[in-house]
DNA sequence: ACAATTTTCAAACGTTCGTTTAACCTTCTA
DNA sequence: TAGAAGGTTAAACGAACGTTTGAAAATTGT
């Protein structure tokens, strides 16, 4: 066996180099996508030997899903938690339902860089993070479709996954786009969340008749 | 002077190679976007040698904006004349600015290629993308939110600005997530669009209260 | 028919890509 | 102290990248 690899499923203490390799290629992750960025801007920028990145992770994708897996694989956990409190706490309550699943990318990790990361990986291509990404949120979209079909049992199923994958654009796009601001708009990450937690809560009430 | 170069702002007829360059372009952009995809492989599609990509588009970046600018130029002429019509027809509606902005999308051009390019390259990097974008949509982007605010003059510009690309990024990246069908999700253009417009014109309202 | 121009081509440019090898260094154990 | 194991390194692998050259082919104008 080649290597020792830091495990993508457990996340062990991980020593330094390993961790210097992620968080350089987080950062050109997010700048230049899985594409744009080269595994030798990855070792320049963490200050490692290139052939260290083959050792941790075996390639450039398995450096990427890694760097993937640690940012989301948290959020959508405290997703799937917060959607059992509030089917409890508040049944039936789109708001409840788009809170947990809104919230956590905004809460779980404070840094920016987690969300602009989820963010990038979203729009990457399928051939890229289509699988990983599927592995990832199938459990979550599941949960909350069901969720969010309860509070609103007139729309289909399908309906509902549709819209919520409205809301993962929205929260996805208007990210990615904060930074070049060409939507020129600059906010707190409070004042943010609550207007994309406004406008998604309003697109999933009954639309209302003419002008 | 180097080569022809087909002109970016007039839409000349085009000789039948540049044609089929910027068709394989196109279809190789969708999947992979501007980073994975190599002028090898356009030659290569195009069945065309790959000095012609230099002598009628300069380099591979100039290819992309040729691309991208002859699938998003008509769309946003139509969303302008479009938002002139609603705007003496149905003054104040969100709804019908909505319409101006969302269904240009989905009748200019009636390939589907052409709305899964627009959103692909929403997505690309802003490095790769972003001045272009921003002489694209700066019009557009302004006279939406304009009039939008004068439809909801309760919200500040920038809140507008917010929400309009909250639509832009449901927009997107639904289209983007249809194929893969992360969402699980087949329907016709139609009907799509109409959730679509729904889900934006819902997240125009002003919040209702709780539960 | 010839000459001028435009378009296409095979071939190669130098660079950078992701990956791999094999040797070296450190640390801990026997 | 010898050796095994884990970690790091410089150097190079072949392949693919975007770009460029210079000349052949095709087209055009006269």
């Amino acid at each position: 066996m080649a290597g020792t690899m830091v495990s993508t499923t457990n996340a062990q203490p991980m020593c330094e180099t390993a961790g210097k390799i992620i968080e350089a290629a987080e950062n050109l992750l997010i700048v230049s996508g899985f594409s744009g960025m080269s595994a030798r801007a990855v070792a320049k920028a963490a200050k490692v030997n290139i052939a260290a990145m083959r050792y941790y992770f075996g390639s450039k994708q398995g450096l990427f899903e890694a760097v993937v897996r640690q940012r989301i694989a948290p959020v959508n956990a405290e997703r799937l938690a917060r959607l059992a409190v509030a089917e409890t706490e508040r049944p039936g309550s789109v708001d409840a339902v788009l809170d947990a699943f809104l919230l956590p990318v905004f809460t779980v990790q404070s840094e920016e860089n987690a969300r602009l990361l989820m963010a990038r990986v979203m729009a990457e291509p399928a051939e890229i993070a289509g699988p990983l990404l599927s592995n990832l949120f199938q459990e979550v979209i599941e949960a909350f479709v069901e969720a969010l079909h309860e509070c609103r049992p007139e729309h289909s199923r399908d309906a509902i996954a549709r819209r919520l994958s409205f809301v993962v654009g929205a929260m996805s796009f208007s990210l990615l786009n904060a930074k070049p601001r060409r939507f020129k708009t600059a906010l707190d990450d409070r004042s943010f969340y609550e207007e994309l937690r406004a406008f998604c809560a309003g697109g999933f009430e009954l639309a209302p008749k003419g002008p």
